[in-house]
DNA sequence: ATAGATGCAAAGGGTTTGCACTTGA
DNA sequence: TCAAGTGCAAACCCTTTGCATCTAT
């Protein structure tokens, strides 16, 4: 079973703490300011039950390590700053990708990935 | 300068072979039918020579390795199949999808990835 | 008390690199 | 000829795993 451990429950403050998809290495920084022996192993094997667990949803952006988000939003797609590398939600989806599917195939799932610089990127850019 | 070699014809007969995105095992594997001595980091150094020069184009999708097509194509999208996890070009785009795009925020690229079943498997399945 | 969790360090898996040898121009 | 390219093996980087210790229940 699941123990809430100091560990566990320092990362769900994480991301409790932030809102966008975060990655190991930066999950790993900001529980080490809450916790300095937090290990990597630890976050590793700690991100993967809570999204097991329904906590963490996994963000695989293409050609990116993967990021975790807190689960339970509704649909939704990203958009990654290519200054600043920091992942946003886009909130809505588009219509219309059905159009692109030929005969024959099957759809289960879509991803739209919008890349270029974020509002705060693009102001001081 | 670039050299024609043995090696690097071989590759570009492979992509002229098969249209659609190959990983670089997969393009290994391929190469060595024709050479059977070819090594993998020749494989590596060649496929990042050949996408430097324009002969190739990166195909990066969510969670995958890097996949190498031939580039020069119009600009498409791409479809995974879950069961014989091959790639697929999908024609065409869908607009809208600039209606995402929060206040402020500059768009540079966008990517769309369908997953399901291609034809073939859809058949079987 | 005790099974699950942690931290460390070693092991994995895929990609890159150093080096001596080979080869295309 | 001789610098670019090749093959091999070692090095790398990120992630996973084994193990002794710690701890939530």
């Amino acid at each position: 079973m699941q123990r809430e451990t100091r560990q566990r429950h320092i990362l769900r403050t994480v991301f409790q703490e932030h809102p966008a998809p975060l990655l190991v290495g930066e999950i790993l920084t900001r529980g080490q300011k809450h916790l300095p022996s937090l290990s990597q192993a630890t976050v590793y094997r700690a991100v993967r039950d809570l999204v097991t667990e329904g906590f963490l949803a996994v963000v695989e952006l293409p050609g990116e390590p993967p990021r975790y988000e807190r689960s339970g939003k509704s649909h939704h797609h990203h958009f990654l700053c290519r200054k600043c590398e920091q992942v946003f939600e886009l909130e809505g989806c588009v219509a219309g990708w059905r159009d692109l599917v030929p005969d024959g195939f099957t759809v289960q799932e879509h991803e739209i990935i919008l890349y270029g610089l974020c509002r705060q990127c693009s102001m001081t850019a």
